[in-house]
DNA sequence: ATGAAGCACCGTGTTTTCACCGTTTTATTA
DNA sequence: TAATAAAACGGTGAAAACACGGTGCTTCAT
C-alpha cells in the first residue's frame, strides 16, 4: 500500500482528489494539509510518513517551492508529485530543481493521475511531455532559466514589495511615499530590477510580478 | 431527488465534485460537461433535465456568462449555481445578471456546498456574504458595474489588439508601427480606454487586459 | 583592516507618457 | 444627400518614466 499526502489550499479539490486516489488500487490518502506549513507541522506532530506528496505550488503561508525543498532535505524517501495550474517554464523547472519527481496540471484526466502515481511509486519518476519538453529546453537554454529562476530568490524584501506597488497606478514618487523611501532609491530599485529581470519598462515589471505570483489579480 | 449537472473544464475537480454531491442526501449528479457548448448539446440530445447546474465561468468554447444566459432563456426551471475561482465584483455581478442563483468559490468547504445546494433547492437562491456584499455595493454604484461589465463588449477590434500590445514593452510609437496607424491615433485609443475602463496609466490597462483574458501570460 | 558587495541616496538630461485641445476622413443612415 | 457618428489624425505642454554616473554607509568574509 502506498501512502499519499495532499497539500493544497483548495479544500474541495482535495476532497475530490482524496476520493479519487482512495479508489485507486494500492493507494491511500493518509494526510491532508492546507499549505506547506501545516504539512510540516503534521509531519512533526504525527508519525505519518507519506510515500508520495501531491503538492500544489501557489499556497498561503508556505508555497510549493519551499515545501518541496523542505521535503527534499527532511524526508528524502518521500516523493513529490506537483499538481498545479501553472504551466510556465519557470515554475516547472523550479519545482524540478527543488526535488519534484513529476508535474501534472490540475485539469488532467483521472487516468493521467493514476499513471503518474503508479509511475512514481514504481520508478520514482513520472516524466510526461510537459516535463520532458521543459527539461530538453532547459538543457539548451540553462542561462535563461538560471536568470529567471534565480531572479525570484535574489530579490530583496523591499524589491518584492516594490513589485507589488508596480502593479498599481501609483507613480514612483507615490510608491516612494508608501514605502517610506526616497524617490531616488525607488529609481534605483527600478533600474536594478530592469537589469535583474531583463525587462525595460514598468509594464515588463508588472507582467513579471503577475507571472510569478508576487501579485494576484 | 434533485438532479445536478456539472459544467467545468477541470475534469479532476468535476470528479471530486460528483463524488461529493452524490454523497449528499437527496442529490444526484446526472450530467457532466466540459464547457457550455457541450452542455447545450447534451441537453438537446439527451432528455436529461437538471434541477441545478453547477457552472464554472472560465471555460473554452462557451463560457459561464453565455451558458447562464442560455439556461435562463431555454431552461427557465433550471437553477444555476456558479462555482468559480474569480472573486472580482464584475464577474459576480455579471453572473447574477445572467440569472445565477448563487455564487461560491472553488476553494469553499464541503459544508458550504451542501448549504448552497440545499438553499437553492428549497428557496431558489443561495445568498452568501460574497453575493450580498456585491449586491449591496451594486445598488449604490450601478454605473460603475455597468461601465465595467459593458466595457468588454464595447471594445472595438482595434482596441482589443491595442490592449494586447499594451502588455508588451513596446512604446506607443512602436505599437503605432505594428498596427499601421499614426502615433496620434494610438494616443487617442489610449485616452479613450482610460475613460472607458476607468484607469489612468498604461499599467492599469495592462492589468485590465490580463484580468479579462485579452492576453494570457 | 580592507576590499568586495549591497543598500540607500542624489543630480542631470532625455525620452515617453499623459492631458487637453482640435481637424479631417470614412462610414452610416435618415 | 445631408446629417451624424466614428475613426484617424494632429499640436502643445506638463508630468512621469527611464538612463547614466555618481556618493556615503553598512556588513562581512578574508
Amino acid at each position: 500500500m502506498t501512502f499519499v499526502a495532499l497539500v493544497d489550499d483548495h479544500e474541495l479539490l482535495r476532497t475530490g482528489l482524496a476520493a479519487m486516489i482512495n479508489s485507486f488500487e494500492g493507494f491511500k490518502v493518509v494526510m491532508e494539509a492546507n499549505n506547506g506549513q501545516q504539512f510540516v507541522e503534521k509531519i512533526k506532530t504525527t508519525k505519518i510518513n507519506p510515500d508520495i506528496v501531491l503538492l500544489d505550488i501557489t499556497m498561503p503561508q508556505m508555497d510549493g517551492y519551499e515545501t518541496s525543498s523542505w521535503i527534499k532535505s527532511n524526508l528524502p524517501q518521500t516523493r513529490v508529485l506537483v499538481l498545479s495550474m501553472l504551466e510556465n517554464d519557470t515554475a516547472i523547472i523550479r519545482m524540478l530543481k527543488n526535488g519534484a519527481r513529476g508535474y501534472i496540471l490540475k485539469d488532467s484526466k483521472p487516468k493521467i493521475f493514476k499513471d503518474a502515481l503508479d509511475s512514481i511509486r514504481d520508478s520514482g519518476y513520472y516524466i510526461n511531455d510537459l516535463v520532458s519538453n521543459k527539461l530538453m529546453h532547459y538543457i539548451n537554454h540553462e542561462e535563461v532559466y538560471d536568470n529567471d529562476a534565480m531572479a525570484l530568490s535574489n530579490l530583496s524584501e523591499n524589491e518584492i514589495t516594490f513589485l507589488k506597488w508596480i502593479c498599481t497606478e501609483k507613480t514612483y514618487k507615490e510608491i516612494a511615499d508608501e514605502m517610506c523611501l526616497s524617490p531616488r532609491t525607488i529609481d534605483t530599485y527600478r533600474d536594478n530590477l530592469f537589469k535583474k529581470l531583463d525587462v525595460k519598462t514598468r509594464v515588463g515589471l508588472a507582467i513579471f510580478a503577475i507571472k510569478n505570483g508576487i501579485v494576484t489579480i
